[in-house]
RNA sequence: UGUCUCGUGGUGUAACUGGCAACACGUCUGACUCUGAAUCAGAAGAGUCCAGGUUCGACCCCUGGCGAGACAACCA
């Protein structure tokens, strides 16, 4: 970000809602003056763009002010977890270009301690076993406007708890008979405060610890307490937490033990796409999309294998800000964080998508020259590479018009055009197919044009794309678009589905001309097609079949004034 | 009829903590151009949810409305 173009009298760029706050925190000599924040995935799914905002709040934050962030799993559902997710979690975390360094935490680290401080707890007479089935629970809560009843199991002495709960984690008892809850008060308005559950049975394997355990501590619980072990001094988290941030303070404070701070921020939403866990698993299991890492995701993995970097991932967050109202961003904006940064570091390379035959009648046979082409305008130093030019060759469909508007800047007719790198080329029959469509062209080229401009002055407006059919290779392209339809996706009318706004064409494979340059092209390597867009090679590509994901097209604005 | 949080151009985020609203994206012009891209120059677009109040002065403070979101898993 250019600080040169804050026009502020100090010239200082404004801070957001959390640097306010760490920076009065850090004037008040708060916590020795440390930051150190976490980010606290679950490992029961895998992160999307969302999770991508979090993980730059809390790792930038922190690299900002000097300070450490820890990643911590927060596996207290051994049913939901697996190192499937873990494993994913690290890799993308890593991907989007941040270093936890040694500090690899895992709530299930801290099962020990969190057992002490719930023996504490029961010994303060501040927690008890409750036997109320889920129902009964649920029904002794009360509701939002009514206050909620008393378990009859909330006032044990504090031995038969300790027995009890000794009890529950020698594995005496069966899945849901009993819970471990706090004592706070069944009349709070905040539903959380009334009488929590801190501990539940749950006799299954967990990912690392295994059958150690058949109790588990609920996020609640487990949540404010790994924080406090870890020494967080800001325990950043999303708006639907701020409810709990009197639960998180309760437990702190009960136990005596040292305090970190919840804040809370507004999560991402973006436009023409969904974000929950479980909207985008449903994606993925009803195979609506082929895998988590569909480049039509809003997963990591799906934009890393879209093509995106994860300079303009880091961009796109730094550039939406934070603060604690709902809010909607616009795809095109992550759009124009990738394009700012392929712009300046992809190579060019000509490609055609929707390809046109083009003969040039006067171009001897057999012959085929090496072109100079400029890799990359906005950086010299990357070079040029040759590009093949020969008899036969194919242009865009759409650069081609027989009956052209006004400000037709391609090929028509009688008209001439440039071929990018090449020569003039001025067309002079159309050949059309049984059906009328234009299926070939026929073309004579001007010699001295070579290279791409005219010796007599001679100037035409705008350059077309092109490959050789000599030399050049077919490749399997993807167009991918947007997965919905509709900018919310999630607002559908009584007894629908956002499933009804799926894109039925959010991705369309084609067979395109490439330049041989992309013959060896690798995996995750990124591209601009010239005029077309950036394109990405897929994984799924092999070495004579060439896969390509269009991460992005490339600002239109013939297509938008609406051409013909 | 509960509690908490939020309400600034189309979309986000700011406004030095009270001095008549800025930046980015988007949109629209124009220049340049061998990518109708990029770049460059410029324009339009909000008077800050509403109504009162305090004040010389309010997006910032107070009161009352209205609207939105979150909360009633042994999920996180």
């Amino acid at each position: 970000m250019s600080e040169e173009n804050i026009k502020s009298p100090e010239n200082r760029p404004s801070l957001n809602f959390l640097q306010q706050i760490i920076e009065e925190d850090l004037r008040n000599g708060k916590n020795e003056k440390r930051v150190h924040t976490r980010f606290p995935p679950e490992p029961n799914g895998y992160l999307h763009i969302g999770h991508a905002k979090s993980i730059c709040l809390n790792f930038g934050l922190a690299k900002q002010y000097g300070g450490k962030t820890n990643l911590r799993f927060d596996d207290t559902n051994p049913t939901k977890e697996d190192v499937e997710y873990v494993d994913s979690i690290k890799e993308d975390v890593r991907w989007l270009g941040f270093d936890w360094e040694d500090r690899e935490f895992y709530a299930s680290d801290y099962f020990e301690k969190l057992y002490e401080y719930a023996v504490k707890l029961i010994t303060k007479g501040k927690a008890y076993v409750c036997q109320l089935s889920g129902e009964e629970m649920s029904a002794h809560r009360g509701t939002v406007t009514t206050p909620g009843k008393e378990s009859p199991y909330r006032n044990r002495s504090v031995a038969e708890n300790l027995d009890l709960f000794a009890r529950m984690r020698n594995g005496e008892f069966k899945e849901g008979t009993h819970t471990l809850r706090a004592k706070i008060d069944m009349a709070s308005p905040n539903m959380l405060m009334r009488d929590p559950v801190m501990y539940r049975i749950l006799k299954s394997e967990h990912h690392r610890t295994g059958m150690q355990w058949c109790i588990y501590p609920t996020y609640d619980y487990a949540h404010g307490q790994s924080d406090s072990i870890e020494g967080i001094t800001h325990s950043i988290c999303t708006l639907e937490f701020e409810v709990h941030r009197p639960l998180y303070d309760w437990f702190i404070k009960e136990l005596e033990i040292y305090a970190p701070q919840q804040i809370e921020f507004a999560r991402l939403n973006l436009t023409y796409t969904v974000m929950s866990k479980r909207k985008l698993l449903q994606l993925v299991q009803e195979n609506i999309v082929n895998g988590w890492d569909d480049p039509r995701m809003p997963t990591i993995c799906g934009l890393r294998r879209r093509g995106f970097t994860p300079e303009s991932i880091r961009n796109f967050a730094e550039t939406i800000g934070v603060a604690k109202r709902d809010n909607v961003i616009d795809v095109s904006l992550l759009e124009h964080c990738l394009r700012e940064d392929l712009n300046k570091r992809a190579q060019r390379v000509m490609a055609v998508l929707r390809p046109l035959k083009v003969v040039i009648t006067n171009y001897p046979e057999n012959q085929v020259e090496e072109l100079d082409a400029v890799n990359n305008p906005e950086d010299e130093s990357m070079g040029k590479r040759k590009v093949p030019f020969s008899k036969i060759l194919y242009i865009e469909q759409s650069d081609f018009m027989e009956n052209p508007p006004k400000k037709f800047f391609r090929l028509a007719p009688g008209a001439e055009a440039r071929l990018r790198y090449a020569y003039f080329v001025r067309c002079n029959e159309v050949i059309k197919n049984e059906a009328g469509e234009v299926v070939e062209l026929h073309c004579t080229y001007d010699p001295e044009t070579r290279g791409g401009n005219a010796p007599d002055g001679r100037k035409v407006q705008g350059a077309l794309h092109w490959v050789s059919e000599a030399r050049g290779i077919k490749a399997e392209v993807r167009l991918l678009d947007r997965l919905f339809i509709k900018e919310n996706p999630e607002e559908v009318e009584e007894g629908h589905d956002y499933k009804e706004n799926l894109n039925p064409a959010s991705m369309e494979t084609i067979t395109a001309w490439c330049e041989p340059y992309l013959q060896d092209a690798q995996a995750g390597e990124k591209f601009q097609f010239e005029r077309m867009g950036y394109f990405c090679v897929d994984k799924d590509s092999t070495s004579t079949h060439k896969v390509f994901n269009r991460t992005a097209t490339l600002k239109d604005s013939f297509a938008k004034a609406g051409k013909a």
